[in-house]
RNA sequence: GGCGAGGUAGCUCAGUUGGUUAGAGCACACGACUCAUAAUCGUGGGGUCGAGAGUUCAAGUCUCUCUCUCGCCA
């Protein structure tokens, strides 16, 4: 028994996710914690909130609300949404917990300790109306190069020029539309990167078996241009974690907060540990999966991730970890995704075009999308959601391979025979076919499992659904009842028997319809198939069963014009 | 403009280190079957692998140029 950690990309608070945010880390990460449960490993599937900086302010603002209790509350609402689409976290944590406040200052402490913080003071606009500093973009004045009228603090968008926000003539907040501004000096914490740069590349020219998308994208930032920098690591907002160093006051940086980028990935660890505070377990309890001094060292660490989040993880992140120079556990397999389109454009949240997590789960249960979403993830390329794609691929895949064949086998039975494992009869030749490719089949599916080939394993799964029906056509047992009633019940015991094996080997992917299948045969038993033949016999002659409701119905072609008509605009 | 990723059957995509007649699913055509959600199974048609040039005994697979798409950055 293996023992695995697996994270997955931690979701922004401010609003309900897109199912292309979905399909990049969450739900792969859940197939794969499934899958790793499933083999009888020891799992650890953390996931959680991302709920510090100025998006979360700005949105709380808007909704009229405390930004602590707006945090709270869109936690509450992407949590039930998560469980909705089945995501088996073992702790679906925050980002704001306390837990993280004081481990971001223990790094923070740690980082410094190691003279891997500098200093540096900077002069930004400050608004005496909003009582805060204004980065870049939350300022706007007149461009003193084209005099176009809404030039941004940053940048001018009419002419392009690059500004520095004191260039601006008669600059205002773009929060509260306030001019009282004034130039103040501020300083900010930098983690010296610079200074990582060939511990990071060592470690990640060790890492061979990455995807290349992940490791080109380190790359390009390791050597880019003057390569990779230092990071400002601290801010001046009110919501964050205050800047500390572990538990002491950092002179200076009083009132600042650390930048949300530096806090986020370690609330892994911090999840992992509100976890063991949820459960009421002491901190060995996660400890032993983080540190490598402390029961982790036989752990093997994986995270899933959209490609946008690859230079955190493969650099910022890692520079924290291997900067504290304590042994915390670095992740081993860095698993990322390419973008999901939607009808030949992007996904946008702020446009709201394209499917919800929450409106995807209103129209439909969410096996339908853990499917057309899985067997199509954007592993290798950018990937497209059409309308008529998910229509036929479900209503193929799930509705006539999958769904029919449970409803011939178990409808058969009960007409010719009784809602019983029919006893009579033997294994003949065509079973042990059958049990041998199931087998290989099996064997391969597994491989892709476990390498995170996420498209080729739903092929193979769909393959496997597809042998039990060429057997059924093959064997007949509706043409053999006639003549030979105990050769088809030997034949209808196997094919109930194929059912029970469906759902546990589809379980990863569609949760609801595998518990409503392994229901319908009357057993509890998920033990994976590692013997075929015994598996095939495990619903003993005799043994009751019942005809499930038809595990998915089809979509239409009325509902899919709607659907599509209904995403195609803005979300109201 | 710079960087990155791509352009393979009508559609969505696979194609290891270059090596026999380029694959899958869907769609389409025909056939079989009739237990089942008008489901299933079988057979078949269909591609100058974006364009051009080069390296090689041999290129979808390597090199260069061009072109188109998408994303990121400035």
């Amino acid at each position: 028994m293996a023992r695995i950690l697996i994270t997955s990309a931690i979701p922004y608070i401010n609003g309900i996710k897109h199912l292309g945010n979905l399909v990049g880390s969450q739900l792969p990460a859940d197939l794969f914690a499934r899958y790793n449960r499933a083999r009888g490993h020891e799992v650890m599937f953390i996931c959680a909130t991302d709920e510090h900086g100025t998006p979360a302010e700005l949105a709380a603002a808007k909704a009229g609300k405390p930004v602590a209790e707006y945090c709270a509350e869109m936690h509450d609402v992407q949590a039930e949404i998560a469980r909705g689409f089945r995501l088996s976290f073992d702790h679906f944590g925050r980002s704001s917990s306390q837990r993280n406040h004081h481990l971001t200052q223990h790094f923070a402490g740690k980082l410094a300790e190691a003279g891997l913080i500098r200093e540096v003071e900077e002069s930004q606009i400050y608004s005496i109306d909003d009582g805060r500093f204004l980065p870049d973009r939350y300022i706007e004045g007149t461009c003193p190069n084209c005099g176009y009228g809404s030039a941004r603090g940053d940048q001018c968008d009419n002419c392009t020029k690059q500004l520095d926000p004191t260039d601006l003539i008669n600059p205002h907040s773009t929060i509260s539309g306030s001019t009282n501004l004034e130039v103040r000096s501020t300083k900010h914490l930098y983690l010296m990167q610079r200074s990582l740069r060939d511990k990071l590349e060592a470690w990640i020219d060790s890492k061979k078996d990455w995807p290349i998308l992940t490791t080109s994208i380190a790359k390009k930032w390791l050597n880019d241009g003057d390569g990779l920098q230092d990071r400002g690591i601290t801010r001046d907002l009110h919501w964050g974690i205050p800047v500390k160093k572990g538990d002491q006051i950092w002179p200076g940086m009083e009132g600042k907060v650390f930048y949300v980028w530096f806090d986020a990935p370690i609330e892994y660890i911090a999840c992992t540990a509100e976890w063991a505070d949820a459960q009421g377990l002491p901190d060995a309890a996660w400890q032993r999966w983080w540190r490598t001094d402390m029961g982790a060292a036989d752990v093997t660490y994986y995270q899933f991730m959209g490609k946008d989040n690859v230079p955190f993880h493969t650099l910022s992140f890692p520079a924290t970890i291997l900067g504290s120079g304590e042994p915390w556990k670095l992740v081993d397999y860095l698993k990322s995704f390419n973008y999901l389109n939607y009808d030949g454009g992007q996904f946008s949240t702020s446009r709201g075009r394209g499917v919800f997590m929450d409106q995807a789960l209103s129209i439909l249960p969410s096996d339908y999308w853990r499917w057309w979403l899985l067997s199509h993830a954007p592993e290798s390329a950018d990937s497209e959601f059409t309308w008529e794609n998910f229509q036929v691929s479900v209503n193929k895949d799930l509705a006539d391979v999958l769904g029919n064949l449970v409803s011939r086998v178990t409808k058969f039975c009960v007409a010719k025979f009784s809602a019983h494992v029919p006893s009579a009869g033997e294994f003949g030749e065509q079973e042990a076919r059958l049990i041998e490719e199931l087998g290989q089949r099996i064997k391969d599916y597994s491989a892709c499992m476990e390498s995170m080939e996420v498209r080729k394993a739903s092929a193979e799964l769909r393959a496997i659904w597809v042998i039990g029906n060429e057997y059924l056509q093959a064997a007949a047992p509706w043409t053999v009842v006639k003549t030979d009633p105990e050769r088809a019940q030997a034949m209808i015991r196997l094919s109930l028997n194929l059912i029970r094996v469906y759902a546990i080997l589809s379980a990863p992917f569609i949760p609801d319809a595998a518990a409503a299948m392994m229901a319908a045969m009357g057993s509890d038993d998920w033990t994976w198939p590692d013997d075929i033949a015994a598996a095939m016999s495990k619903l003993p002659a005799g043994h009751a069963f019942t005809v499930p409701d038809n595990l998915f119905r089809k979509i239409t072609d009325e509902e899919r014009a709607d659907w599509q008509q209904r995403f195609a605009g803005i979300r109201t």
